[in-house]
RNA sequence: GCGGACGUGGCGAAAUGGUAGACGCAAGGGACUUAAAAUCCCUUAGGGGAAACCCUGUGCGGGUUCGAGUCCCGCCGUCCGCACCA
């Protein structure tokens, strides 16, 4: 082929990439105003917290939110895609103890690092709209609606335990405790009592649970985990009364939550909390009982040390009376399994039926007696000795329940113990428990947003008159000891009393970090607005988001979080709906290789030099040339150096070829594997569709401004597969299958490129107009078929590889931006095709095809299909059992 | 323990109950080249056959159906979430 055009040179991306990004830059597409006459569509990533750099899993996320948000705004939504920082939190403290660079000194630095790496990704992000949770300008409107929050009754204060290290003076959260030590520190953990707000979210539990129903394009896995989560489940509240005498003198009774009230007839015993006040009231006279208090105080509740303890319990020597026999004595036990914050801190134990109480009673010799019986057992010689039984079967030895069901004997007990009543009171109640606990969101951190209170000698809590908000962060504070900086802080500390003006301190403590971006996507929608956290109108003309996109990891906290808090911001009128995201999306990681030493030392893939003979793959450390282990894909992390950075791919090979890497072959939800080999082949694609276009567009210039009445049988079926292509491409990007769409357009261009060469080398073959190839060979309709399908073809991958994209899109001669052009438009016509090859399976099997009119009759098919030879061989002369014709689709013979 | 998802070539994968393996990677062969790179073409589930073609195949065992990777039942395996939750 001669192609010496300019056009076929080599296509540079460093260079086109960042001179299209300059373009759209100057030309402020992608900024979207809150006026506009279009229906909207908000499509958003989960906002990034400025570590310092962006990873791979930024790519993946950013570039298929790129796409949606390029293919709704050629499809002529107003779209609205914005991107902001998640500023606050522990990590720029730490930096600031390790490295003496001030938290935000030290975040907005990384923010400018992370913002020129997005900009080289040429996403297509509005950016006047970006926000930084740690900007006094977006905190000032959290700091009112805590304060509107606490007005509404959606804030409370009260004492909370907590993990709490000595040594760092700070709570720790579960995850950072690690066999009854700080994480850091490495000193033993204590269970303290500390003063702390909460959200009310466990207000929301019932409707939080019911509206995940309506979530229809939500995953049903992250649905699922916030069900289990919000943890509802049904029962009974039963009082016990408790035997005088054996009892502390205010306690007359002891109420117990339980699930299983059938089981009730095999009670074996009462258990409470370490930390239940009957515990407490009984260890008073107990010396024993107040050192098993005391042990169970000092255990950590980490996983660790839940998985390790093993069940322990002290008999306090209170006995309760059994509800339905005054003579029948349970004893009360101290455990340790039980658990003060869930039900009401106390059990009754069904040995026989519970794994965890049979535990407990072969522990204490307490024995057990079964009362439900598995069907096909015989009562008389069922027993339970080490293993539970917790399922179905016939009531025994439970007296006037006997031979009912557990569903039965639940109804009854429940029924007659609601009749019977006590001081006033009925014995029990029916009552619906929750897993979920309430958000607790103090934090004694410096760096996180104020929680905007002052505590007055006099006046207890006052909350700071709005008219005094921000409550900033002083700046100079030192992170030269551990702890809190605000609350050793000279002045910031020490105010007056907004209310009597007496001496009073602010409260040091700073909220949770979740609840920074448990609000970002409505602030989006206005984030201008300084005298109120949002604007009404634009809230509500936004929201919901449409598509949310982000890791699977955030399925319960982040999203729960953001569900109460869009709730709680519509009781205080922020914004008028309940659920901000109707759409969610949860992407797979990115995973790489990973490169072991024989010394057991992790080597990155920059190290390493990988050579292939056959199927056989042996990879050697670059510097000193020894073997080194190839590991299967693993998550990319810092321990195991198996990273790769963005920013050497992008200047490698260029934003667009990590784009496309990051949508093809793996499905979005799964994890997608990085490998040099795979990004090189990426690459080689771009020069190939590079080059095809400048062909095509050669020949495109011959085409006929008209379109022409008629088209030859091949340049039909050149805009057949142009029609075909477009319209799957577009259903499966709706449906966010990036893998499905990216193999179509590959088909597509290799189907084009084949036109083109056929067509030149055709003409060649008959020696007409010398090489083949020339663009003057194509005959008018061809060339007007072929200038239509390389628009579609480069409009199609526009919103994975915009660069390129804009590129070709110059090269065909467009003065128009490809990002600013409409989608193309599918012509039904040309997706019906006018005979159809059915496949016709004999016995089920397909043993041949048959071409049709596509209007064919069923007795017209049957007859060409009979006809076959491979049909009449089957049948051997005989006549077929059944023929079953779906028309379009496939024939049977069943032979 | 409870809940859920998944299991298809050497690998990533595709497939409204209707032609299993599209598309890509890797591999092998070839073209171009003095050579290399780049690029292009061909082959590539397994087995049989000179070929036409035939047989076997979606973790295992059953079932429904004219027809099952897909639906149902039971196993096995892998991954994920939750977990002293009464």
């Amino acid at each position: 082929m001669n192609s010496k055009s300019a056009l076929s040179d080599r296509y540079n991306a460093a260079e086109a990439e960042a001179r299209w990004q300059r373009v759209w830059d100057e030309r402020g597409i992608f900024a979207t105003p809150n006026t506009h006459d279009k229906r909207k569509y908000y499509v958003l990533e989960m906002f990034p917290y400025p570590s310092g750099r962006i990873h791979m899993g930024h790519v993946r996320n950013y570039t298929m939110g790129d796409v949606v948000a390029r293919v709704k705004r050629a499809m002529g939504f107003a779209v609205l895609h914005p991107m902001g920082w998640d500023a606050f939190g522990l990590p720029a403290e730490n930096a600031a103890a390790e490295r003496k660079i001030h938290p935000k000194a030290w975040t907005y630095d990384n923010i400018a690092a992370m913002k020129a790496q997005l900009k080289s990704m040429g996403l297509s992000l509005d950016w006047s709209r970006e926000i930084a949770t740690c900007d006094p300008a977006y905190y000032k409107h959290q700091q009112a609606m805590f304060l509107d929050f606490l007005q509404a009754g959606l804030v409370e204060r009260r004492k909370s335990k907590v993990n709490w290290d000595p040594v760092d003076q700070t709570v720790l959260a579960n995850e950072q405790v690690i066999e009854g030590r700080g994480w850091r520190s490495g000193a033993l953990v204590e269970q303290r009592e500390l003063t702390q707000w909460f959200f009310k979210i466990t207000d929301y539990s019932q409707e939080l649970l019911d509206a995940l129903d309506t979530l229809e394009r939500w995953p049903e896995k992250v649905r699922l985990m916030q069900k289990n989560w919000i943890g509802r489940s049904e029962g009974l509240l039963v009082r016990f009364a408790l035997e005088p005498g054996t009892a502390p003198a205010a306690a007359d009774e002891l109420e117990v939550f339980t699930t299983r009230p059938d089981t009730l007839f095999g009670a074996k015993f009462l258990a409470v909390a370490p930390d239940h006040p009957l515990a407490a009231a009984a260890a008073k006279a107990n010396s024993k009982l107040a050192a098993f208090i005391e042990e169970c105080r000092h255990r950590g509740t980490s996983q660790a040390a839940i998985d390790t303890a093993e069940k322990m319990g002290c008999d306090t020597g209170i006995k309760a009376r059994h509800p339905f026999d005054p003579s029948w004595q349970l004893p009360v036990f101290v455990a340790n399994f039980i658990l003060m914050d869930y039900g009401t801190g106390a059990i009754f134990g069904c040995p026989a039926h519970d794994q965890r109480d049979l535990d407990f009673v072969n522990k204490y010799g307490l024995g057990n007696v079964p009362v439900v019986c598995p069907p096909g057992q015989d009562p008389k010689t069922f027993v339970i000795t080490d293993t539970a039984y917790d399922g179905d079967g016939t009531l025994i030895n439970s007296r006037f329940l006997d031979g009912m069901t557990v569903p039965q004997a639940k109804e009854e007990f429940a029924r007659r113990l609601e009749k019977e009543s006590r001081s006033g009171r009925p014995v029990a109640q029916r009552q619906v428990n929750f897993r979920l606990r309430d958000w607790g969101i103090s934090r004694q951190r410096y760096w996180g947003c104020p929680i905007p209170v002052i505590h007055c000698e006099k006046c207890g809590v006052v909350p700071v008159p709005k008219s005094d908000l921000p409550v900033t962060l002083p700046e100079d504070v030192s992170f030269d000891r551990p702890g809190n900086p605000l609350d050793r802080h000279p002045t910031w500390k020490h105010v007056r009393c907004p209310r009597c003006g007496g001496k009073a301190t602010r409260e040091t403590d700073t909220m949770d970090t979740f609840v920074d971006s448990s609000w970002y996507f409505i602030r989006f929608t206005d984030p201008w607005i300084e005298t109120a956290p949002t604007d009404r109108k634009a809230a509500d003309a936004w929201m919901p988001v449409d598509q949310y996109i982000g890791g699977i990891e955030h399925a319960i906290l982040h999203l729960l979080y953001s569900r109460f808090f869009t709730r709680a911001m519509k009781k205080t009128g922020q914004v008028g709906l309940d659920e901000p995201f109707a759409g969610l999306f949860t992407q797979g990681m990115v995973v790489h290789e990973t490169y072991r030493r024989a010394d057991g030392e992790w080597a990155s893939p920059a190290e390493v030099r990988i050579e292939s003979s056959g199927d056989i793959r042996r990879a050697t450390l670059i510097s000193t040339g020894e073997p080194v282990e190839i590991g299967p894909p693993e998550k990319m992390s810092k321990s195991k150096r198996n990273t790769v950075d963005p920013d050497d791919i992008i200047s490698d090979y260029g934003a667009d070829v990590a784009r496309w890497f990051m949508l093809s072959d793996s499905p979005p939800e799964r994890d997608v594997e990085w490998s040099e080999r795979g990004v090189r082949a990426r690459a080689g694609f771009v020069q190939r569709l590079w080059r095809l276009v400048s062909e095509a567009a050669e020949i495109a210039k011959t085409a006929p401004a008209a379109r022409p009445n008629d088209f030859s049988p091949r340049a039909l079926a050149v805009r057949k597969a142009t029609h075909q292509t477009l319209a799957k491409v577009t259903d499966d990007i709706e449906k966010l299958h990036f893998n499905v769409c990216l193999a179509a357009i590959h088909e597509f261009s290799s189907i084009l490129s084949e036109v083109i060469g056929d067509i030149g080398a055709d003409d060649g073959d008959r020696g007409k107009g010398g090489a083949s190839g020339e663009a003057e060979n194509y005959a008018a309709d061809m060339a007007w078929a072929i200038r239509e399908a390389i628009n579609v073809l480069v409009q199609l991958f526009s919103p994975m590889m915009p660069h390129l994209a804009e590129e070709c899109w110059a090269a065909l001669g467009h003065k128009s931006l490809v990002a600013q052009a409409p989608w193309p438009h599918v012509e039904p016509d040309l997706l019906i095709e006018h005979t159809v090859t059915l496949p016709v399976q004999i016995n089920g099997r397909k043993r041949a095809d048959v071409t049709v009119a596509r209007e064919a009759g069923k007795a017209d098919i049957e007859a060409a299909v009979l006809a076959l030879d491979a049909v009449k061989r089957a049948l051997d002369g005989k006549s077929p059992k059944k023929v079953i014709i779906v028309p379009q689709r496939i024939v049977n013979v069943v032979a």
